[in-house]
DNA sequence: AAGTAGTCTAGTAAATAGGTAGAGTAAATA
DNA sequence: TATTTACTCTACCTATTTACTAGACTACTT
């Protein structure tokens, strides 16, 4: 399950990207929106503006606006900013791998195998669903 | 990511499914074997016992057991038993669908459609791939 | 300078993860 | 039938994470 968190960002980029170019909004308006409380809608933003996926402006008329245009922002990047690796065990992330602490034998390890297909499953559709994606009509997928 | 439970769990009944047909092993053996923590792995075998993956017997030449064949045991199975759901959010699980509290509007809701096909893609690898699956030398799925 | 709006650090309650402890109960056998 | 063997069950515990809230601070605009 994905953190109810990782949701309010998706939430969140999806509003944005509904905006015309280079409207900005603010996070009171946003977070009445969404129906996101607002103290921590701000610290997702924060979070997501240091991780570059969304742009600030401070001061009367500022607010926030996606750092890249909705077809370049994927589902995958967005969960994994939030949420950490897709991947369902930490030695068959591809974006951050460490090895399983209770781990014997990586190599001949049965449950490995399995879910390196499990996380490419994943990966195979969140890498490929943009925030435009999402919005498009008819739920078709990228490229 | 899934627990460590749930790897205790498939790392227990892989074991389990090595065995010769019939033969029990114990506890403590099992425990052994694997690397697990005994009184932790107690429990999460009584917990796989009364949920029917699996057998005990009592006192001397008792032991645990595969209740099935290794082949109708499925990965899918193991980890919604000891972790819950494979969906991502609980609005698209087919096995425990409830809806998300802070959802406005199920119908419309444009995480969701992806959210589907996540968990079927996650699904579509776990439910189809057994224990039988997982020791097998060729790394083929099922059926 | 005033006001607006994002930034940053702390704190907190509840749930979950990952265990440990020890008494109880059933089966086998001497 | 007493003893041993092994699983069963309940309770407890600590650390971490989740989902927030509070409040001071900083930067930009007019």
């Amino acid at each position: 399950m994905i953190t109810r968190r990782a949701k309010y960002a998706l939430k969140a980029l999806l509003y944005l990207a509904q905006q015309p170019e280079g409207q900005t909004v603010l996070i009171r308006d946003l977070a009445k929106a969404e129906r996101i409380p607002k103290k921590f809608l701000e610290q997702i933003l924060l979070d997501l503006n240091r991780k570059g996926i969304l742009q600030s402006r401070k001061g009367k008329g500022g607010g926030y606006l996606l750092g890249r245009s909705p077809a370049k922002i994927m589902m995958g990047e967005v969960i994994r900013l939030t949420d950490g690796p897709l991947a369902p065990v930490p030695c068959v992330s591809k974006t951050a791998y460490h090895r399983c602490e209770e781990c014997v034998d990586e190599k001949t390890c049965r449950i490995r195998r399995v879910m390196k297909d499990v996380r490419d499953a994943i990966a195979g559709v969140m890498d490929k669903t943009s925030l435009a994606d999402m919005l498009g009509k008819k739920g078709m997928k990228g490229a």
